[in-house]
DNA sequence: CATTTAGTTCATAAATACTTGAACTAAATG
DNA sequence: CATTTAGTTCAAGTATTTATGAACTAAATG
């Protein structure tokens, strides 16, 4: 559809992998951005490719655009679905599944915090309850004394992480108009 | 100085290596949390052995009690030092250089976003100015519409990432009284 | 000024993380 | 019901990151 060359070539705008020079400087954008974030980059790629397109892609084109294998797409797609980073829908008299990105930057963090940030959180509960039971079991004093105050410090940081995270979804709630649809 | 074993043995409450049990937890506890922030887990390891300790440290007492090499001591101690997690601090008589952990929670977060964040958003910046040209240099009108339509999505969002940063700092310096020292 | 001590650097070894693709399940199709 | 199509899984390969330690610089010491 869009994948004829142009006429008039100073730089190629588009390639035989049928993406504009655009879009993979988007696409590698978000490879960046995810791995900046400890997620793998084949996520961020597939998220670019989405991003930058209208209309909804089924796996094997994703694959097929961004050069990378079956395993790649079937497991980076499931997780950004996870993340709540695409939707996926179902055109009719079609078992292909097909992608979509999310783009609503509250969305995009929320889902973040939810399945990095919380898990982490909740992970910090249980090492602080590991930490009092090792320190019951201490028998040097000083020891005792200089890690019931470590404690105290971990817990205080823990409950500050703990209300930062809701705060973050709100105040990157508040700037989402662009891309809003007007009635959620 | 403290690293006689104790007396009536149920679990273990110091080890050959001098360090008490809760504080294996503790440096475990950040040698992930070190890991799940893009660090290297040398970096939370020193940081957690630090973070126990109420007097400085040389260096060679780390490779010691950590079991880790000169070469990662050295780099992880310089890369804690340009986080400002860490402080130095030289004995009179001993020139050996001697390291305290940062614990309030406020500088950390704020030279951990200095570090990573803002050099991320100066680079997204360097990005969306280099998709502007590659979009003037596409010759497809439509391709063109869509990539504007994308490139005014970064825009926003590199917008309120800008604007979240210190905000972030602000919210965490709220809650510092236990790690606060009284003046400064 | 030779020697010891503190610390840095960097090539390479070791450990991790990511990707691949062949084998698989399951559903649709003819 | 054999075949095709869509998608998943996971062992093994590849790539990236991190740690190591020998060789080094530089300052202190005798």
């Amino acid at each position: 559809m869009s994948g004829f060359s142009t006429s008039k070539i100073n730089k190629k705008t588009t390639t035989v992998a049928g993406l504009a020079e655009w879009e993979k400087a988007i696409i590698d954008l978000f490879l960046n951005a995810a791995h900046s974030f400890g997620l793998p980059k084949s996520l961020g790629q597939i998220y670019g490719l989405l991003f930058c397109r209208d209309d909804s892609i089924p796996m094997g084109e994703i694959m097929e655009l961004l050069n990378i294998s079956k395993g790649s797409a079937s497991q980076g797609l499931r997780a950004l679905r996870q993340l709540g980073a695409i939707i996926s829908v179902f055109e009719h008299n079609d078992r292909k599944e097909r992608f979509l990105a999310e783009i609503r930057l509250r969305k995009l963090v929320s889902g973040f915090l939810r399945e990095q940030g919380e898990p982490h959180l909740k992970k910090g509960s249980a090492r602080l309850r590991n930490l009092r039971e090792l320190l019951e079991d201490d028998t040097d004093a000083s020891s005792v004394i200089r890690g019931k105050r470590r404690e105290n410090i971990l817990s205080g940081w823990h409950r500050q992480m703990s209300r930062l995270l809701p705060l973050v979804k709100m105040i990157v709630g508040k700037g989402d108009h662009l891309t809003e649809k007007s009635s959620d």
